[in-house]
DNA sequence: GCGACAG
DNA sequence: ATCTTGTCGC
């Protein structure tokens, strides 16, 4: 049996945790680069019974490759809407624990606020890691928005309650569009302009685009992966 | 009661 | 998420 009602009142407890405006580094400063930028994946194996989580390090502008961890966990939760960050994180922060160079920022494939409690996998993570995150997801969770425009850029605040919860941002033509909301520590504005400064033609931002890659052991990457590390 | 529902 | 080839559209 699975105590949803308690995991859920976890979520509504901890979601106060979250910081919602920019608080990158010590150092931080308002015009803050940083220099480096991961991305952040889950998949499962073994008919879902193994919990996968692989993360990329890219040098930012650059955006080259510089590390990636993957993380292999016995699954402890089936998916369920809402509560995808308890099944997803355990994993992550193995891989997380792993990694020697430290990001300023963390980009997950998921939602960061933009969920019924305010507490995606990307807030979730980013609370328990302490590290800035951005949650950038394929596909809606919650909360509604204006359709948004077929040209690249085009984006409509995702709205819930009246209270803007995340950017639904069109991030190439003839694609659907990416649900960005603020994990931790970053702004809802800072989370956007991040995300399109790693597009570099595809769908997908490139620290996440490369975490997939790497997971799923795609040849492209499998390539790039070993003659650049 | 019915429909929605990240990965 | 995952199982998977070809195929429709730009």
């Amino acid at each position: 049996m699975i105590k949803t009602k308690a995991l859920r009142q976890e979520q509504i407890e901890k979601s106060r945790l979250v910081i919602r405006h920019d608080a990158f580094s010590a150092s931080f400063t308002p015009d803050f680069t940083p220099k480096f930028i991961a991305g952040a994946d889950v998949g499962f194996e073994e008919s879902g019974t193994v919990t996968r989580a692989a993360i990329a390090v890219l040098q930012y502008p650059s955006l080259e490759l510089v590390e990636y961890q993957i993380a292999r966990i016995d699954t402890v939760l089936p998916y369920i809407p809402g509560l995808l960050s308890f099944r997803e994180y355990p994993a992550l922060m193995a891989a997380w624990q792993k990694l020697s160079l430290r990001p300023d920022l963390v980009m997950v494939d998921g939602q960061g606020i933009a969920h019924p409690r305010r507490f995606g996998v990307a807030s979730h993570f980013g609370v328990l890691a302490d590290i800035p995150t951005i949650g950038v997801a394929k596909s809606r969770l919650c909360g509604e928005h204006a359709r948004v425009g077929e040209i690249q850029g085009s984006r409509q605040p995702l709205m819930d309650h009246g209270e803007q919860i995340g950017v639904v941002l069109r991030s190439k033509k003839r694609c659907n569009p990416l649900y960005i909301s603020l994990g931790h520590k970053v702004s809802i504005d800072s989370a956007v302009f991040w995300v399109e400064q790693c597009i570099r033609g595809y769908k997908l931002p490139e620290p996440i685009r490369w975490a997939d890659g790497i997971a799923s052991n795609r040849p492209f990457f499998k390539q790039t992966m070993q003659k650049n590390l």
